[in-house]
RNA sequence: GGGCCGGUCGUCUAGCUUGGUUAGGACAUCUGCCUGACACGCAGAAGGUCACCGGUUCAAGUCCGGUCCGGCCCA
């Protein structure tokens, strides 16, 4: 055993062994071992759009945890790592970034920006994964823009489109005028903004007017009907007539409809092609006509005439304007309403009916509710999340985006006829802007002439599929790919149980007929410590690199499983690191001194144990339990609590305390007692290693490696045998007398405290009073204990009651002399 | 409007599943003490009507119902 150094350099002892496990490939998958049990881990590939921030810290922090203590209680876990390349904000970044415009630059020079774009990030997040000492295997990184992932997207989507569950029709769908595509509903975000609410008459034909009201005037030349509540009686007699739309000379009829608010403005509203969701199950609902008004770049359209190439807001304005002029606008009123933005760029989304490729998710609802009932989740409430978000969706899942860096859709159409060219299985990865299809000719027609689908797949088309591609879909046997699907474990962010947690589980079932994942881990969002979401436009953001440089991962790793109950919003505070960090100095002091004092001890059998000896290993073995439960549970918090509570208070403060006189004076307290000693700090230090190791993995594998590696011969602690906890060792009688003998000397010691004494003077003759025969006898036994650890020269002890100090808890007890 | 979650010392947080300890911890505050690992430490002090109201119970922070407030998601 070698000797700990006086102080820890963190970050340098953390580098150190972040390169040394890369090196010895011990968090490598072994894929020919079949003697273990597998775990598998469906690893989020994140979206490489920036750094690792705080909420990254947090999520990767949960899950490897449990990836090193499944892989101590001697799992064969499978940790790989991908990222998830394609999207909308990558171009948008990339477009930032090298300043371009994606319209004027070649789209395959724009692609290879992008890729450039992603691969910086990468590179950033990457090194912030491995200096947080997460144990993914990196041997299994892959990167979803690369053509070996479009290859199994687009079988993916060729299986589901021969299932019947993939479709091309024109349906509204939400549309982002600033991004110019169609986005799915999980990318639309609502918020509250100030509106104006306008009151504008309607001529009816016996020449009465209907004053409706609306937000977006601007949509007026796309109303299709008037609806009103069927019960409000102001309005009864003119449900079934016609009335004119102002600014055309079209009339639309009216129409009663429980949707409709009686005390919403008149009570009287007007149906648009589109202006929100309700309009259009209202035109679903009555088969009505629909108007576009709008362009793919949110202006207005030829059918508004001189309002042609007006934005929203200005073609707003213009029609208000108009509408006064003409008499017909009676009244403007502000209104708080919400509004749909873009996830991505944060833009008002308007509602387009348009020509996409969909995946029919809704028909999945209810495989999908009955799954997510019986998987385990952490916390469990959350699964309510997902079903309640699965039973709102009124749409299915629009698939198609108008972009460029993205999995192409393997889809052709025959100009002869204008079928639909599907690619066949072999062909992916392919990509038909490049390629014609491998056909001779059209089989429905003969034509040989085809035009390629020019969208791209969604991103999340991509990274709904990682369960089976990480279990090595569709290149391995099924029977090999049992063995890592469905996934033991999926994490997922609050945040992300709409997208990821949702699409994950509709591809799977889809394909598979089959739940992806076995259990799911929720983390919740980091908060600023003013309590509001972490974030850089509220001023309150703390910059991952800051935390590391300053403090290093074990740190960072503590705060994040320690920060609060799993599933929860974490706050980040400063107090919470430092008590960590102060945490690892105390472990690494505790350790230093262990070192020192077994410099000269070998692993014995059976040594002959005390009181105290076997207090302590009963206490380890309580916390075994303990924090095994608890990470069981995913309660990360719980078992940080159980380590620090064990280590600092029953070992630190409690038992070296109270053993220093046996380890140093040998000559007085004997070699039997001091082997003893030995023997308990070793066994309990090298537990609580164990047990710390997967939250903190650097500073256990150095104390490790210092101080056990060669008695105990694993070539890391995190291959090492999770510890069993000894049933047989938690003796509730030795627990009890164990704090009644540490409760004499803490109160001895108390008051020396309080009598200005230092700990060092020895007392020259103390008398307990025991209260009974049967604590006075224990007491006499355990003297050495007392003596030697409070300084005391002449111990008596009495069986009677008597006057003095009493003991904290044990009021029969009391003593005179300090 | 609906769903989910939460409301515990000045601040943040644990405990609630399975009711029973003096409601635990951190930070901040205050008081001592350099103890043959650690002052990045140790020993203490002070600080709580566990949001409110009702119910169940011998017993409620914990279970049930309601109210108020906050957050998230959805409409």
């Amino acid at each position: 055993m070698q000797p700990l150094p006086k102080k820890i350099n963190f970050i340098a002892t953390e580098k150190k062994w972040q390169r040394k496990w890369e090196e010895w490939g011990i968090y490598q998958f072994d894929s020919t071992d079949r003697s273990q049990p597998t775990f598998s881990i469906d690893t989020p590939p994140p979206y490489p759009s920036g750094e690792f921030h705080m909420g990254n810290v947090l999520n990767w922090t949960y899950f490897d945890i449990i990836a090193r203590y499944k892989r101590m209680q001697g799992f064969n876990v499978h940790f790989p790592q991908g990222w998830d390349c394609h999207g909308l904000q990558i171009e948008r970044r990339t477009e930032k970034e090298f300043n371009i415009s994606k319209s004027a630059t070649p789209t395959a020079e724009f692609i290879e920006l992008c890729k450039k774009f992603v691969d910086k990030y990468i590179a950033i997040m990457k090194t912030a994964v491995k200096q947080l000492g997460c144990s993914n295997d990196w041997t299994t990184e892959y990167k979803t823009m690369y053509p070996d992932y479009w290859r199994r997207t687009q079988l993916s989507f060729i299986i589901l489109y021969k299932k019947g569950l993939m479709y091309q029709g024109t349906h509204p769908v939400n549309w982002c005028p600033s991004c110019e595509t169609a986005i799915a509903d999980a990318e639309v975000n609502y918020e509250p903004r100030q509106g104006t609410l306008v009151y504008i008459k309607f001529k009816l034909k016996n020449g009465d007017f209907l004053t409706i009201a609306t937000t977006r005037p601007e949509l007026i030349s796309a109303c299709v009907t008037v609806a009103v509540n069927p019960k409000d009686n102001r309005y009864k007699r003119y449900v079934g007539k016609e009335v004119r739309v102002p600014t055309t000379n079209r009339t639309v009829p009216i129409i009663a409809d429980t949707m409709v608010d009686p005390k919403f403005g008149t009570g009287v509203v007007m149906i648009c092609t589109y202006g929100d969701k309700a309009d259009v199950k209202t035109v679903a609902k009555y088969k009505l006509p629909t108007i576009a008004i709008l362009t793919k770049n949110g202006r207005m359209n030829k059918n508004l005439g001189k309002h042609k190439g007006l934005t929203v807001l200005e073609a707003k304005k213009a029609i208000a304007d108009e509408l006064k002029d003409q008499g017909l606008l009676t009244k403007t009123e502000s209104i708080q309403q919400e509004i749909g933005l873009c996830d991505r760029c944060a833009a008002p989304i308007e509602i387009l009916e348009t020509k996409q490729w969909f995946m029919k998710t809704r028909q999945l609802t209810k495989q999908l509710e009955n799954t997510a009932e019986v998987l385990s989740w952490y916390p469990d409430y959350m699964k309510t999340r997902l079903i309640d978000w699965a039973n709102s969706l009124d749409w299915d899942w629009v698939i198609s985006r108008q972009r460029v860096f993205g999995t192409p859709i393997p889809i052709w159409y025959c100009k002869g006829c204008g079928g639909i060219i599907l690619a066949e299985e072999s062909w992916p990865p392919i990509d038909p802007k490049q390629e014609n299809p491998r056909i001779e000719k059209c089989p429905k027609c003969g034509s040989n002439n085809f035009v390629p689908e020019w969208d791209v797949f969604d991103t999340w088309m991509d990274s709904s599929i990682t369960c089976a591609v990480h279990a090595g879909w569709p290149d391995v046997p099924e029977e090999e790919m049992r063995r890592l699907f469905p996934a033991d474990l999926h994490p997922s962010g609050t945040d992300i149980i709409r997208t990821w947690a949702y699409y994950l589980m509709v591809r799977h079932l889809a394909l598979f007929n089959e739940t992806p994942y076995k259990a799911c881990l929720i983390n919740g969002m980091v908060l600023g410590n003013d309590g509001r979401k972490m974030s850089k436009s509220l001023g309150n953001y703390i910059a991952t690199p800051e935390v590391f440089e300053k403090y290093g991962a074990d740190t960072s790793r503590q705060w994040a499983a320690g920060g609060g109950t799993t599933g929860s919003d974490i706050p980040f505070r400063w107090p919470d690191v430092e008590y960590a960090w102060r945490f690892l100095i105390k472990l690494w002091n505790a350790s230093r001194f262990s070192s020192l004092l077994l410099k000269d001890y070998k692993p014995i059998r059976t040594p002959k144990l005390t009181l105290l000896d076997n207090w302590l290993l009963a206490r380890m073995n309580q916390t075994i339990i303990g924090v095994s439960k608890a990470l069981e549970r995913c309660q990360f918090n719980i078992a940080l609590e159980e380590i620090r509570d064990f280590a600092w208070h029953d070992l630190c403060d409690n038992y070296i305390e109270a053993v220093k006189h046996r380890l140093y004076k040998e000559e007085i307290y004997g070699t039997t007692n001091r082997k003893a000693a030995q023997f308990t700090l070793y066994t309990a230090l090298y537990r609580i290693l164990q047990l710390f190791a997967p939250i903190a993995p650097h500073i256990t594998e150095e104390i490790y490696q210092t101080m056990f590696a060669d008695d105990i011969g694993f070539k890391s602690i995190h291959i090492s045998s999770w510890p069993q906890a000894k049933e047989s060792e938690i003796d509730a009688l030795v627990i009890k007398k164990g704090n009644l003998l540490l409760a004499v000397i803490g109160e001895i010691r108390r008051e020396k405290a309080r009598k200005r004494i230092s700990l060092n003077t020895m007392i020259k003759e103390l008398i307990i009073y025991a209260g009974t025969k049967a604590v006075a006898a224990d007491l006499t036994k355990w003297s050495d204990d007392i003596t030697g650890t409070c300084k005391i020269n002449k111990l008596k002890i009495l069986p009677r009651k008597g006057e003095g100090v009493e003991v904290e808890g044990y009021p029969e007890i009391r003593f005179v002399g300090v």
